[in-house]
DNA sequence: TCGCCTTCAAGAATCGTTTCATGATTGGCT
DNA sequence: AGCCAATCATGAAACGATTCTTGAAGGCGA
């Protein structure tokens, strides 16, 4: 590349000096003009040349510069499970659109199930320059000493999904599962479902899932009926395989909540691969709630999560935070629903 | 860990000067040793004890200072269509490995469809602090112009995805969809199907697709065959209602090839809509072959994409680029595969 | 012993921006 | 007229790294 060190050459960038030459004044002029500080009052005139030199020159802030002088990067980090599953994408997105409107850019990055690496990413990301980290977790007591070190590193952190044991100091934003799990515990009981199972995630060390705790608790106080968890990754074909023998048995559920939206869809591949009709003689329910559910050829029933208020309120606390609010961490839980859809139904028999 | 050399506080974070510091060198010194700068013969122990007091206080450089001093910013832009579409997820989960391995950010946005946001984005992304960029474009000749301004201000540039008319001055990562069409085309023909339909990308302007040309050029070559193009948006649900007229017609096509493997899910939907069967009365071919698609109720057949090997390329292309390679602009093309799953099949009545 | 080269390390300029503290006008008021 | 506030604009010091240039030791041959 031919660098021409001196004068804005044509392939070189302007500067915020070459914008305040063309307007006649001082960098720092153009500066607080450009920024729209508050506390100087330049004169309509001045303020009018100068954005009309930025217009004419095409003037974008260095941000790296920016970033070194004032703090403030600019962009923000979201930490997700998996890029692969659609429920992650469909917040990602939503996420994207609402920090893009703020003028943030979102730098995304996966943990893909492996522990070692979401602590590592979490670290990571707090390290890194960024104005501020949402991050979904699998379990926020896992990460209680990073948090801790987060809060008083003073990098706003906004921590998303499964709630954990204990106390934490971040923000927290998650769903609250109890209300979706007893309305499709309800529905399905009155459809004449009897023997239940629920998809966990991979039991990690002895700790018992939460979602399986409450929905225990919901099927053991209806008549009759019984729960057996079952433990599987996150990808598709785990659901899909971790069914097989259980679907073989001829004392098999007859209702099934997966993990997620995504391993429901391999749950109900499994039952096809048995020979069993969804939901003919197998009712699959999926949690989330992603656009893409409604539209399989056998419409999911799901646990809908709120996603566009969660994403709201996810964005809030973290604004909130980089603007220097520094207030207890806060938490808020949203409600899930029910949807039925086609994917479940009457028990077999019923 | 009681290391409190002097000065940083507890909150503040730990600067290459405090390393120097530490070790007891000059902050340049340091600097050198730990970019390993091949040109400075540091002596053995001081190179040690400058790792050493980085170790020990968690040194992390401030990527802005790097960036603003050395112009490297160590993240790279990924435009695509639509994180909602498991196909870009899928390659952006590709790409984030490949460039985390590398050392790199990956920034994501999405266009969402709006070709006005499209080429916003693209303009953006080359003007924002960034390494590289690759980007998905829905036709690179509608860029020609922000491609050259791009190679005339020397950002490292790689579009993927569609080709378009005429030459372009930055490097292409493409699919062949020649060999899957035909492929498919044939097997199609083979089991019977004699009405095709093909759906493609909502016309922009008058320009016919691509895609749908080349597929119809294999269908004519085919005895008795004949082809009808849809348009759609990329949308799961657009799909779906998109086929629904045409499902309800007599002369209904029986094979279809969909947008993408995630149309396909509502071409499929389509069918069962108009009480069709997959592949019984309607065969559904997807394009992309993403994970997915192996695992749905009724398995996908689709025109898969060598997925990995794209990304490597375009991230080979991206790399050398960045290093300052100033070779003609590249192009690579892949060959798309046939893959047979259970949505297609023989044709009704045969 | 002197000078020179080699080996190692330090000094200082620089990147583009923000921001604090300071300076130059103007004009209203007594 | 003279003074003090406003009002508007500038000078210059950061921010934390890289990198170019200079300098101080030590070792060697002459």
């Amino acid at each position: 590349m031919s660098g021409k060190p001196t004068g804005p050459g044509p392939g070189k960038r302007v500067r915020l000096k070459d914008v305040a030459e063309r307007a006649g004044v001082a960098v720092n002029t153009a500066s607080t003009i450009l920024n729209r500080r508050p506390n100087s009052w330049a004169s309509e005139a001045t303020v009018e040349r100068v954005f009309a030199a930025a217009e004419a020159l095409g003037y974008r802030p260095n941000r790296a510069a920016v970033a070194l002088q004032s703090g403030r990067f600019q962009s923000i980090g979201l930490l997700v499970a998996d890029l692969n599953n659609p429920y992650f994408t469909h917040v990602a997105s939503l996420f994207g659109e609402a920090v893009e409107t703020l003028g943030y850019d979102l730098v995304i990055e996966s943990w893909r199930t492996d522990l070692e690496r979401e602590k590592k990413l979490l670290q990571d990301f707090a390290e890194r320059n960024v104005d501020g980290v949402l991050a979904f977790v699998s379990d926020v007591g896992a990460h209680h000493e990073i948090f801790r070190n987060q809060a008083a590193a003073g990098v706003p952190f906004v921590a998303l999904g499964m709630p954990g044991a204990g106390e934490v100091p971040v923000d927290l934003v998650m769903p609250d599962f109890a209300p979706g799990l007893a309305e499709a515990a309800a529905a399905l009981h009155a459809d004449g479902h009897r023997r239940f199972a629920m998809l966990d995630a991979r039991s990690r060390g002895q700790r018992a899932g939460r979602r399986p705790a409450i929905f225990e608790e919901n099927v053991s106080s209806l008549d009759g009926a019984t729960l057996e968890t079952l433990h599987c990754g996150p990808a598709i074909d785990e659901a899909r395989q971790a069914m097989a023998p259980v679907l073989a048995r001829p004392d098999r559920p007859t209702a099934v909540v997966a993990l997620n939206d995504l391993t429901a869809i391999g749950v109900m591949r499994a039952a096809i691969d048995a020979g069993l009709k969804v939901p003919g003689d197998l009712s699959v329910v999926g949690i989330d709630g992603v656009p893409m559910a409604a539209h399989l050829p056998v419409s999911l029933s799901t646990i809908a999560q709120p996603h566009a208020g969660m994403v709201a309120r996810a964005v809030e606390f973290l604004m909130s935070r980089i603007e220097g609010i520094d207030d207890a961490p806060r938490r808020a839980e949203f409600p899930t629903t029910f949807i039925a859809r086609e994917s479940s139904g009457p028990a077999p028999g019923n």
